[in-house]
DNA sequence: CGACACCTTGACCAACGTCAAATCCGGTGG
DNA sequence: CCACCGGATTTGACGTTGGTCAAGGTGTCG
């Protein structure tokens, strides 16, 4: 298992029938770094854009790679994951509809990106998204603007994994989740959780089990329901947000 | 206690009497973000800069202040500091000589500056930093590059906190400091700690004790030498970046 | 209906945190 | 130059959270 971009690890390259129309149809443009761009600029991105397919659990990238792609999920569920050279694993963030991957610090990607549902994504050669960058101050700013998001939500992130209990890391997962779906216009409660325990718990810096026992304790004083595994009802909002905030160790 | 930019908080204005010719011969210059401006840009952004001075304990920035002031420190060392609500304490890395801060999400600086040392930055409105960008296309690819650096060492951190035993964590932060000294063309042993172990340990996700008996530990099995408190020599460098790797967390 | 993957639960354990005391070290004043 | 002071660091004894190891459940898809 390995390698990387371009080869069959990643998955089939669709037709490009509705190519000329798919930005302008394009149901996460809003939320995606091409909603910064007038029509011709839109017509120019498109011609160096194709669409690919991912299904679990298929690599789109591999730590190390050369970055030679930059992606914009379309559809679907990614994590982006780091391993210690004895495999322990942390994951590093998840990509959702919308999210942009593909900026790299010294030329290859630092982390793994992995399907976690059947997911598609518009690719772009990263050489050239860089030069149209160049041309276009507004999308320049945009690609800064995400980067500075993304900087913070791994800055949220480090106090969670060095600071917070596994109670609280639950609560800041469980409302960041209800939130990134309020934002979407979906309703915050119930959330659900494409991703699976083991998931979970790689991105919390926590256990399987550790993961399991505290949902379980959380549904037990009655801070959360269980719909089903993967869909929970935020049930005392109030006392989330205050695991959230780290108001005090002991709960 | 508090409060933020443009008041007593900050370190007293320094005057300009150099200003004209500062920059050309500043010494953190080639490791700074104004590296990339040619002798025009740069008279444009010196006439846009003034300098502050900022002993400890004192605060440059404070979390959820306005983002108005972009920084890049010329000497000194400072902490990026995030708090729970109940006083537990993440610090989210550190700025040094060279190190630009400055960019907000939303409009919020998300992190409190503290001076370490006593330190001396360069202060820009950011708005006006921001509008120079947009004229100056290898400017704001510079501080997209800057951002993406910044992200892949906040990722980096991640897996330390989230996955990395004690042993680990030291192990990496000699390292790191010992080639961030490296960089600047100094020595990668010993290494110089300007921070407190109470920094060292909130940067680590652990508490002062576990630093310190940690440290102890490395010591007697030969790793490293303690040539002062905050002189370290890395005795065993090899054994350092296994550690680093995570080649086996039983050590 | 059965197999398999995922999730939950339980018993036990160890790494790291807490609380407390001793020691070190730099700065100050005699 | 030396004794003293106070904060930082180290060390020690002990406790707790979350990890490990090991069974059971549960649900989903042939």
């Amino acid at each position: 298992m390995s390698v990387s971009e371009g080869h069959s690890q990643v998955g089939a390259e669709m037709d490009g029938a509705l190519a000329p129309k798919a930005c302008r149809m394009c149901p996460v443009r809003a939320d995606s770094f091409c909603a910064e761009l007038g029509p011709a600029e839109l017509a120019r991105l498109e011609a160096m854009r194709s669409e690919i397919a991912i299904d679990p659990p298929r690599l789109l990238v591999q730590e190390g790679d050369p970055a030679v792609g930059a992606y914009n999920v379309t559809s679907g569920v990614l994590r982006l994951v780091k391993l210690l050279s004895d495999g322990r694993r942390q994951i590093i963030g998840f990509l959702f509809p919308g999210s942009f991957f593909g900026f790299a610090a010294k030329g290859r990607h630092q982390v793994s990106v992995e399907a976690v549902t059947p997911a598609r994504l518009c690719r772009y050669h990263l050489e050239r998204l860089v030069a149209l960058a160049g041309e276009i101050p507004a999308l320049e700013g945009r690609f800064l603007r995400i980067a500075a998001e993304e900087l913070e939500d791994a800055r949220a992130q480090m106090v969670l994994l060095g600071r917070k209990t596994a109670r609280e890391r639950l609560a800041s997962f469980l409302l960041w989740m209800s939130r990134r779906a309020e934002r979407h216009g979906l309703p915050p409660s119930p959330v659900e959780l494409p991703m699976s325990r083991s998931d979970i718990a790689d991105y919390l810096g926590l256990t399987i089990e550790t993961v399991s026992r505290t949902l379980t304790q959380l549904g037990r004083d009655g801070v959360i329901d269980f719909l089903s595994t993967t869909r929970i009802a935020l049930a005392d909002r109030a006392a989330l947000e205050a695991l959230d905030a780290g108001e005090d160790a002991r709960h």
